[in-house]
DNA sequence: GCTGCGCTTATTGTATACGATCCTCCCAAC
DNA sequence: GTTGGGAGGATCGTATACAATAAGCGCAGC
């Protein structure tokens, strides 16, 4: 999700914007097919556009293009989902570690403001919303690092893992508790670079012992929809 | 450079790994224009697979697409060549271990198949080739830890290292010692996860330690080139 | 009644056409 | 001689048209 630059009216761009956003929301689930023909209508803009957002997005692994078949937004596999946490868990305390020496109050105003948020969406019930405003706080937090192939990486995993939570996650979405990113956000603000690391690594060891990963997708989805995974009939 | 699935006659993956393969090899050096036209006749196709190719090599950060310009190879600043070893650092040693518990006797004579094709290309001067085959053997390394996710962000960043080498390497490439390929190898086959991992490190902090990293880019161009390179005459 | 084949239809793959933007070069004016 | 403006050309941005593939459906045959 490289992509906040809706700058010079960048339609591809900001087509797949708009449809990150309602994957990271929830609004859009793992294994919807998105075909060209019917975006193109809802923005108004021809094929050859959704085209390039798709494929954009496919970069990003939100959504997979079977040829002759369409994109489909992704549906992680468990293994999937333990390399994203196990990358993350790697990445994201360096970091956070990084981010503590450079951290300033306007930055700790954003990021409060952030959580705040989040937990405004909760109480309304406004699962999605939250979740999206939870991925962008580690987002944010990255940023502080200065570092933009870092971030770049980050937030395609936090994009993934919004895939994750869909499908493997506790249907009552506390993903991130309240509790971790004030802590994080508590040791960022007071240059404590040691607590930074260690609150974002044990943050991201809890978000992945949250998950379901010994099951199956739990997601209600057609019979069909569930046999047409395997594309070569595997065996 | 996730693509190595030429399989069902995908024709802009092809095309744009056969672009990605003449930047691999030096043969596009940083800052060349990709004019579609030009490269669709080459091809032998229409400007829109071109532009699909364009797109992926965007993604992958090899090309930058300026509106209404065109595409042209990336040509890397000096933060971000620091950028992309700093992360180098962190993922592959890391996968250096992994690989290290994994890694078979066909592993390993196949890591030595490309250590030696280096060798060979590196003697008969093509530098290029060697590049490219130096780059490979760090994916493969990278595909024994058995993380997929893992091995792209890697092959990414090997991807953008050749254009650094491109702008900032030493003219006669000797980017990666014959030594120490050699030694991750020889750590590799026996087993030896902390030996692995700290000879990758090694190799990898030497690798940046090679690097012009002072001066402004060596690459001879245009002056026009020269000039457009801050788009918004920047003061 | 079930299975297998062929047609229909919908959707994607690719090419081409047209409009928009930017660059270049020339010429006039100072 | 330099500078400003404008016409021309080249290239990209987007839409649309046609071809190709795959999915869905009905019908015939066993």
């Amino acid at each position: 999700m490289d992509a906040f630059r809706q700058d010079a009216e960048d339609l591809p761009g900001t087509i797949a914007v708009r449809l990150a956003l309602a994957i990271h929301e929830h609004r859009l689930l793992p294994g919807t097919k998105l075909s060209e023909d019917e975006v193109g209508s809802i923005y108004g803009v021809s094929r050859t556009l959704v085209r390039a957002a798709l494929l954009q997005l496919s970069h990003e692994q939100l959504v997979v293009l079977r040829r002759n078949r369409g994109a489909f937004v992704t549906q992680p596999t468990i293994k999937e989902a333990h390399e994203v946490f196990e990358v993350r868990a790697l990445l994201e305390p360096h970091c956070a570690r990084a981010a503590a020496a450079r951290t300033t109050p306007a930055d700790t105003a954003r990021l409060q403001a952030i959580i705040d948020h989040e937990h405004l969406a909760r109480d309304a019930g406004e699962n999605g919303i939250a979740m999206r405003l939870s991925g962008l706080f580690h987002i944010e937090v990255a940023r502080l690092s200065d570092q933009r192939t870092l971030v770049e990486f980050i937030a395609h995993l936090v994009a993934r893992s919004s895939l994750i939570f869909a499908l493997y996650g506790d249907q009552e979405g506390a993903p991130c508790s309240k509790a971790s990113h004030h802590a994080i956000l508590h040791a960022l603000a007071y240059h404590d670079a040691d607590a930074a690391e260690d609150q974002m690594r044990r943050h991201i060891l809890a978000l992945v012992a949250a998950l379901n990963l010994r099951n199956p997708p739990a997601a209600p989805q057609t019979l069909r929809e569930a046999l047409e995974t395997s594309p070569g009939l595997a065996p």
